[in-house]
DNA sequence: AAAGATGATTGGGG
DNA sequence: CCCCAATCATCTTT
């Protein structure tokens, strides 16, 4: 925290303004939901020596962050998001993250004019103060123009210095902000302990079609706190990874299948007979040609993969298959039939 | 540090 | 568009 060149030369007027002060406010507000104290990189804040051309630049970025607008048009802002939007570009629609962000740039350009404002302000009163004290001792001595001149050229001078100094810390502010916000992008951030709870018990109690529509995404990613995006890369990733290693999510399965309503404990038998009966629809009319077992399935995958038989024998070849139908790929069957923890990460 | 878990991205297909 | 499958990149556990 290199302290500004000067803190102004505290003129009488309203009360010292300090940059720091807003610097700090600034940052607090892109620290606010990301507790990592990442650095800042405050890479050479040369005070001495401002060229125009930096301040060109801040301007110049300020502007096209619509931090300095002066006017705001498209003000609805809504969403738009009327589900065959977004072109090429992001497939993102994270809404959440998003309205974060133009909230903090909000809040970040509110701080920006508000300060803006008051050295403009203040400059002007202590301009003015300045000049009347010059006028009334020109009364007594002769005070040049010239030297009046200089005086107000120096008070500008302090204060324009002053604005520089805001507007890189503006500048900085917003920089770090959109950063994280495209590296959130990029950088994986675990789902809470909630979100993923919501997604298993849906996944899990509509394990014969686990595809939910388009409203019960949303439903799930309110629910969840997540993007509908995000709910879509989860059923996504679940249905791959589930079907691909059934044996790992036995226990999450019996766990949330028995949260759930769709209880049906009827499980009994552990024959080792063909499944291939029925139950009808056990929830969830799916268009689907699915006969599928609800549960049935789930001891007979339990044995299944203690037992991989790698050359005839059981053909059990996925009768309940529904969407998970052809994968018959045991490639390197595992049968970790290891029940051990429950696992009961502390997220966040 | 290695291995596993997990969210996001990319390319191909309907 | 949505889905699957493979892959990447990161986080978490061992």
């Amino acid at each position: 925290m290199a302290a500004p060149p000067r803190p102004a030369p505290s003129p009488p007027a309203p009360r010292r303004l300090d940059t720091s002060d807003v610097l700090q406010q600034i940052m607090a507000i892109t620290d606010q939901s990301l507790d990592e104290a990442q650095a800042v990189s405050i890479r050479g804040i040369q005070d001495e020596d401002p060229p125009d051309a930096q301040l060109l630049r801040l301007d110049n970025m300020l502007l096209a962050e619509g931090v300095c607008r002066p006017e705001k048009r498209g003000r609805g802002g809504a969403v738009a998001r009327a589900g065959t939007a977004t072109p090429g570009g992001c497939p993102n629609d994270n809404s959440i993250e998003h309205s974060d962000y133009r909230a903090k740039l909000s809040q970040i350009r509110q701080i920006y004019h508000s300060e803006l404002e008051k050295y403009e302000q203040a400059c002007r009163e202590f301009t003015t103060h300045v000049t009347n004290l010059l006028q009334e001792q020109s009364r007594m001595r002769p005070v040049s123009p010239k030297e009046i001149e200089r005086v107000v050229g120096a008070i500008h001078g302090k204060f324009s210095a002053i604005q520089m100094q805001l507007k890189q810390s503006t500048c900085e502010a917003v920089i770090t902000l959109r950063s994280r916000l495209l590296d959130a992008r990029r950088k994986r951030r675990n789902f809470s302990k909630q979100a993923t709870e919501v997604l298993n018990e849906y996944f899990y109690s509509h394990l014969n079609n686990p595809y939910p529509s388009e409203e019960a995404k949303e439903e799930l990613a309110r629910k969840g706190g997540i993007t509908v995006s995000q709910v879509s890369n989860w059923f996504g990733n679940k249905r791959i990874r589930y079907k691909k290693n059934m044996g790992k999510f036995q226990e999450e399965a019996t766990i949330y299948t028995g949260k759930t309503a769709v209880d049906t404990t009827e499980v009994g038998v552990p024959g080792n007979h063909a499944s291939c009966l029925s139950t009808p629809s056990s929830s969830s009319s799916g268009p689907f040609p699915l006969p599928s077992a609800g549960d049935a399935f789930l001891t007979l995958r339990t044995l299944a993969s203690l037992q991989p038989p790698p050359g005839g024998g059981c053909l059990q070849s996925q009768a309940q298959g529904s969407w998970q139908g052809a994968t018959p790929p045991p490639a390197t069957a595992s049968p970790a039939g290891d029940p051990g923890s429950i696992n009961s990460s502390t997220s966040n």
